[in-house]
DNA sequence: AACTATACGGAACAGCGTTCCGGTTGGCAA
DNA sequence: TTGCCAACCGGAACGCTGTTCCGTATAGTT
């Protein structure tokens, strides 16, 4: 995520010491996804191992990529916040509408909150090493979420007086009980599309009147 | 535990299988006083084995008395509560004063909170076996602080108007940062020494202006 | 004193995190 | 293209953990 301005190879200043080898860039991102899988089903205390072997990688390649399981965390947790902000523009030009779009993006952020169960456990347990992650997930969510709502609202479609912050813990709320298993997941995206349909009837209440 | 009634000799009422044989009664007062002890200084996460050995038993007499790892926790967390609401009636008759009894109380109170930190985050961990927990706490160390209060306050050495509750939780947290070093803890019981000063300046304020 | 239900101890097993090192390979230089 | 070496990989190995199991010892009764 912050390993940006990697080389100016024909610039003989500070000069990298060498780049990520391919196989090692490979295996950094089977292993986050591998975790991603395994900590949604199986919470952030899952065994290294497991993890590993989803990735099809030893160990050892785990630890040296992540020396502490926190960091992994973090890298999970990093990757997929950073994913479903960068969601937002694909999802809002291929959406009708300003309304759809949002619709859409929590729905997709409703997947989000799914892989992160149990790791919020994690988040509130005092550990200094992930401090941080709470500011990273409202810093980098909520102005999406907040630039989808204005356009919705700006469009008429959707009441213009809930924060963006708001919506966020709400939806998160809406899912954080539901266990990986389909029926809760989908008993979720029901909640939340009836949340983004509550968003709508403030727009335009007169609509309810119309049978 | 469902195979009763198993014979009426002599006795034809529910005549009990047997007594607890003197042995085992003597490891679990041991292993529950090791456990205490181990606790307070690594966390309820310790090692079942270091319980085993401190209490000189091994691990199999462990499992036998606490087939979970909750249940030990369990009873030395009663242990201790009970210890230190039935200390009470013999600080009263060995101080002189009320208000003395009050303050020699919530010393004893003290140590009792130095015992059970880390076992405070296992209380508020979710697990369901912890559930009762809470309400025996402030069930059995509330009415009992609130007649020694009661005392002072009828003597007209403190303050009238504090809560037994209210203290109880007050001087916890005094003492919850405190780790297990012995001067933490002795910063902790000088806060809380200052506090029962604070009750007795309640009650007579005229005091102070005195040297 | 003899007998038996009860209780004890610790070896044994399984699973975990973490370290370590011989073998492999990607990417650069010649 | 070929050769080289640093970077990287995999998994064996170690130590620690919870938990089970059973041969042995003993408290309490007859």
């Amino acid at each position: 995520m912050t390993e940006v301005q990697t080389d100016d190879v024909d610039d003989p200043a500070v000069a990298a010491p060498r780049a990520r080898r391919a196989d090692a860039q490979r295996n950094l991102d089977a292993l986050l996804e591998a975790a991603k899988a395994v900590f949604a089903e199986s919470g952030v205390d899952a065994p290294i191992r497991e993890i590993a072997a989803r990735a099809g990688v030893g160990v050892g390649t785990v630890y040296r990529h992540f020396p502490q399981r926190s960091d992994l965390v973090q890298g999970v947790f990093r990757r997929e916040v950073d994913a479903t902000a960068d969601a937002a523009p694909g999802i809002v030009a291929a959406a009708g509408a300003p309304d759809e779009a949002l619709a859409r993006w929590l729905l997709r952020f409703t997947d989000f909150v799914a892989t992160k169960r149990g790791l919020a456990a994690a988040l509130h347990s005092g550990d200094p090493a992930f401090d941080s992650l709470p500011a990273y997930f409202s810093g980098r969510l909520g102005p999406t979420l907040q630039s989808l709502l204005d356009a919705a609202a700006a469009a008429g479609q959707i009441r213009p007086d809930v924060p963006a912050t708001e919506l966020l813990v709400a939806v998160s709320r809406l899912c954080s009980p539901g266990g990986p298993d389909d029926e809760e997941a989908a008993q979720s995206r029901r909640m939340v599309a009836l949340l983004v349909d509550g968003l709508r009837y403030g727009a335009k209440p007169q609509d309810s009147l119309r049978e």
